[in-house]
DNA sequence: GCACTAGTTCCAGATTCCCGAACCATGGGA
DNA sequence: TCCCATGGTTCGGGAATCTGGAACTAGTGC
């Protein structure tokens, strides 16, 4: 079991965001793990909509939003625990996003939400 | 030569703009168009940086461009004229594209730009 | 008609994505 | 202590997507 990667902001291309952001299936988790501050990764799989995603995939999905820098991931104990960067994130890159989160609930697949706060 | 479709951004979900500007060669050419107001395709070709993106990419570039409703293309004569949508794009997604256009810039990867003109 | 330019389409190889199966690591019981 | 359940990761192979060269089309001028 290699230890997570959690690169610095500094180190993350805008492409790496954006493609990160760009499946509706990634993007619905990034927004639970930003309006509930926290969430296991199991936990999400049942939340998503009625679509059910494997484990696999949704392991490579934190592992995405994780090396785009969009969260942080810890061991606590059996579970791993996912925290939103949004702070560092606006730091990098203002206002990307909260134009991303935005334009998802304009589309309706999100609620609106107030960005930055972890 | 089939005709070049231009969907209303009512049916473009934000997936699609994310995924065509997650690349960094289709955003350095939107970028480009934005800035410049309109491009045709070749002209676009010698001012990606030093590399060489070949007539295929980049007609394919430009398609996925047209298809996420970034830009409009319209033939004049034997050449192709590429506008931008950004003022459409606004008003459905708002913040979307200065937030990317930014990052963009943020990363020294474009120069800073005021967004909503076209 | 012919040649030239601008761009598109086709297709095959390379790359990436997806997800089931097998695996690992931790925390309880019995 | 040994086992097992839980929560997650890794592996591997088929599917889907991306890339770019070659061939093609469409317009323009001679």
């Amino acid at each position: 079991m290699r230890p997570l990667l959690h690169p610095s902001l500094d180190d993350i291309p805008p492409e790496a965001i954006l493609h990160a952001l760009a499946d509706p299936d990634r993007a619905a988790m990034f927004i639970k793990i930003m309006t509930d501050g926290c969430v296991g990764a199991c936990s999400a799989l049942s939340s998503l909509g009625d679509r059910v995603i494997p484990k696999s995939s949704l392991s490579n999905h934190f592992k995405v939003l994780r090396e785009a820098g969009l969260i942080r991931s810890e061991r606590h104990g059996v579970e791993v625990r996912n925290h939103p960067r949004c702070k560092e994130v606006e730091a990098r890159y203002p206002g990307l996003l909260e134009g991303i989160i935005n334009a998802y609930a304009a589309a309706g697949r999100a609620p609106a939400a107030t960005v930055v706060e972890e």
